[in-house]
DNA sequence: GCCTCGGGATAGAGCGCTCTCCCCGGCCGC
DNA sequence: GCGGCCGGGGAGAGCGCTCTATCCCGAGGC
């Protein structure tokens, strides 16, 4: 980078071979001749050579680079892109997207390029440099339900794979956790455990995710004769959780067991439950979602339900692979099962 | 992206002016008519032109483009790259580092792109992207003090930042925090609240910032009368501050006041006291490093020591993109202050 | 012995942009 | 009135790579 950069032709000079030749042995492309391929190759190596990486997607129109978006809602004015970066981060459940992404993405060289969708300013923004060619297509982990943003890259053609089922259909696969069947998991351990006064705190209900954990858990509980399960809305937060929790506890003191929708509000039903004086789990039980990290910290640790975020995020890369490749025209959809994993809350 | 897109040919063809005079409107360079101007605009909007990002880049020699790099130790065999991953995205620390850089590159329209590089093959791997040209500079947060890229980047000659001060010595520009000045406030803070038989849980010593805070925190109390300070090696993480604080507290049963050099390790500090049936902070007054959101959720909220990490982090990019337009040549380093952030544990 | 065939290498035409040079015409100074 | 200057625009040469069309040459077929 400090002097000139060699380039092909500089390569190609050394080799004494043509530009095209050297090429070849770099793209190992057809024949060449074993002798002159290794010629090429002590060119390379004294020359120090790199190959330009703009120069090649000029022609060959791949960048190899996805974009990873995390895309926020409509426009939520209040909040500032920082506060909402910083928000995301600190969610380690998006650690593991990413964990699962670059997994899938480094072997074949790629790299994820970091994008935040969170105001209409950006959306355009993000939408702009896509179709710049910046990123050969786009991965998006929406933090709210009536995300904008995939109708959008749908409409711009732009190869884009979605974590979770969007709200609205739109034309593009997605990966996704089967919900239901991980809130049945929730239910029968309770109920197989004894607990007969059962309560949930679910998520946000704009999202879909909570409103099938939900649909999974109130089906489970019937098919098992309990028609009526007393319900409180949190917003995947812990203040959330203890604020649903304090208002489902002064309403059912009799309760046995919480399904919280996701682990943070788990802890924060755990706190609740302490500060009101009964022990988890042997007054009450308490059983999570996702099994992220605040459900090996929590005391007690989490029951909770585990999400193969890793997995999926890897999925999801792949997917997108094949939509860039052109293997795969046609949006698919991939749902994943989740596991329950059983510690001391329940 | 669908049809074949558009061109700047096109786009001149449309409203009748050269290639150049439509570059020149894009890129606001010289005067140009304003009428001209105009009509430039409207045949952009008509054909829905969008420059090709690899074409500009080929000439400019930008790819507007940072990567932002996790690098690991030398080589840990038994760690794999996922783990790994996993491991960094679950530290809420790197989630404010992303928060402040991208703060700082996306008003500039500059992306970062994530890279990894935990074993000899994937620093080199990383290396081999640098030098094509994938990004115009590299942004540097190591996870362990020997971390031998910070060298091979300067070799390079790819312009780099680091977070933290590299243990040994190397030509780049580094952004870090007065540690020695946080691990002051912690120990006065504990001291003015009447502690006596402080004790304190450090991180790794082989990381620089763990021996700054080691030495810092020391210094303090023998200035205040306290020469000799129980010490506990942790790794930074909770598993390793519950082991620290046990040892520690068989031996000094009596202590009353811990510095724990970040706060995953006060949160494990705090469950063993809690454990141990020591009340805090009434029996014991804990202090912890970072001010990341355990510190929040933790029972007590912890008493820490804040590192304006995005702003760190934001002026490290602003650092980084000085290099790279070259109106920086030599580098420098910028060091900040520390602000004690008082809650419930102290 | 001539023609065909095909493996192995080359020449050169772009990919879509930037930017340097150059041109044109009007305005100023002398 | 003429030359120089300057604002505004165009032509065209690359940037470094890929890839198609083409060429060369030795081997095989009749």
């Amino acid at each position: 980078m400090s002097r000139q950069a060699p380039t092909l032709e500089d390569v190609a000079r050394v080799a004494g071979v043509s530009r095209a030749t050297v090429s070849r042995v770099i793209n190992g492309v057809r024949n060449v001749d074993p002798g002159i391929q290794e010629s090429v190759r002590q060119a390379i190596e004294r020359t120090g050579y790199a190959p330009n990486r703009a120069a090649r997607s000029l022609v060959t129109r791949r960048t190899q680079t996805v974009a990873l978006i995390v895309s926020g809602a409509g426009d939520t004015p209040g909040e500032e892109q920082n506060a909402f970066t910083a928000r995301v981060f600190a969610d380690p459940f998006f650690g593991r997207v990413v964990s699962g992404v670059v997994g899938y993405l480094r072997p074949r060289s790629m790299h994820p390029l970091l994008m935040f969708a969170e105001s209409a300013e950006t959306r355009s923004q993000v939408l702009a440099d896509l179709r710049q060619g910046s990123a050969d297509g786009a991965l998006v982990v929406s933090t709210h339900a009536d995300d904008p943003l995939p109708a959008l890259l749908a409409d711009a053609g732009v190869p884009a794979v979605l974590f979770a089922r969007p709200s609205r259909p739109v034309r593009l696969s997605y990966v996704d956790l089967a919900h239901r069947e991980g809130a049945r998991l929730a239910a029968e351990h309770l109920l197989n455990r004894g607990c007969r006064r059962i309560v949930t705190v679910t998520g946000p209900l704009g999202v879909a995710a909570s409103q099938d954990r939900l649909a999974g858990f109130r089906d489970t509980m019937a098919r098992r004769g309990h028609p009526y399960v007393p319900v409180a809305e949190g917003g995947f937060t812990l203040d959330s959780g203890m604020a649903a929790m304090s208002g489902l506890l002064s309403e059912h003191p009799d309760v046995d067991g919480v399904f919280a929708a996701n682990d943070l509000m788990a802890q924060g039903v755990c706190q609740i439950l302490r500060e009101r004086g009964r022990q988890v789990p042997d007054d009450v039980a308490v059983v999570g979602f996702d099994d992220s990290s605040v459900a090996v910290t929590c005391r007690p640790p989490l029951t909770t339900v585990r999400q193969p975020v890793e997995e999926m995020a890897a999925a999801m890369a792949a997917l997108l692979d094949e939509h860039i490749r052109g293997v795969r025209t046609e949006p698919t959809s991939l749902i994943f099962d989740p596991e329950l994993v059983v510690r001391a809350s329940a």
